[in-house]
DNA sequence: ATGAATGTATACTAAATTAGTAGGTAATAA
DNA sequence: TTATTACCTACTAATTTAGTATACATTCAT
């Protein structure tokens, strides 16, 4: 199990707007310090900000900012924007063959409660702490 | 993020095996009873058995057993067998242009290890519990 | 010994996902 | 009115995942 570079990059551009918290940058500014690719990165601010962890500015002089404090902004909550819902149990329902009597069915359940938890723990802030 | 379905099929072949331990059973009797290619659950069993968690026995009357106490197994450690190290953390090195000036460096490792920890203390027994 | 049942190994293929590119449109401030 | 920025959609290349095919090796029961 492992993250996607979708989520990695989009952390990375987050804690980067974490670091000039309540400034914004450009996409082009944080492309070029956090080496991503810029046409790229667009589209993955894209899903940030549907789902309302940064705030953009059109035009000249535009860019993103965070669109609360790090400390309100869950790493969980960014990566589920980007790499969809974590921990999924697939056995579950149409998956599993057996319906329910699947001896594996609460796995997957256990497990992703904690790995949520974990990850909705870690805030923003905490990541950028020295 | 989520799991593949290698994870999700070997911790179901664990699981299934730690519910009969320790006794043993062969992979014909897991693919069916979780509803796994067998052919393909074959192949996964293999990286189990090398990395120690099963152990196997040939011919006849053959079949798979857990190596240790299902108390001693953690789930991290089945994850990582088939799905490699868990979250790990691709912006150091040679990754990283900016070499370890990267405003994100320490994410993945802080992340990785909260995961990490997550996932290690989670055991194959605790998931069979009822 | 022999044969059936089991695990082991490797190579191949198909499908899905990820990562990235290309080329444009829309909005805004100077 | 122009430069700068965000925004949108379609396309492509690369990689990974999932699964299949085929053959071989080992062991037990008879």
């Amino acid at each position: 199990m492992k993250f996607s570079t979708k989520a990695e990059y989009g952390l990375k551009a987050m804690t980067n707007l974490a670091q000039c918290y309540p400034e914004q940058k450009t996409i082009g500014e944080i492309a070029k310090e956090e080496n991503i690719s810029q046409k790229y990165l667009e589209r993955l601010m894209g899903f940030l900000r549907d789902g309302e962890v940064v705030q953009s500015a059109k035009g000249k002089q535009g860019g993103y900012t965070l669109a609360r404090d790090p400390k309100k902004i869950p790493v969980g909550e960014i990566i589920e924007l980007l790499d969809g819902e974590i921990a999924p149990m697939r056995c579950v329902g149409k998956f599993c063959a057996s319906e329910h009597k699947c001896p594996s069915s609460m796995v997957w359940n256990k497990l992703g409660v904690q790995i949520k938890k974990t990850l909705y723990d870690i805030k923003l802030s905490t990541l950028i702490m020295k």
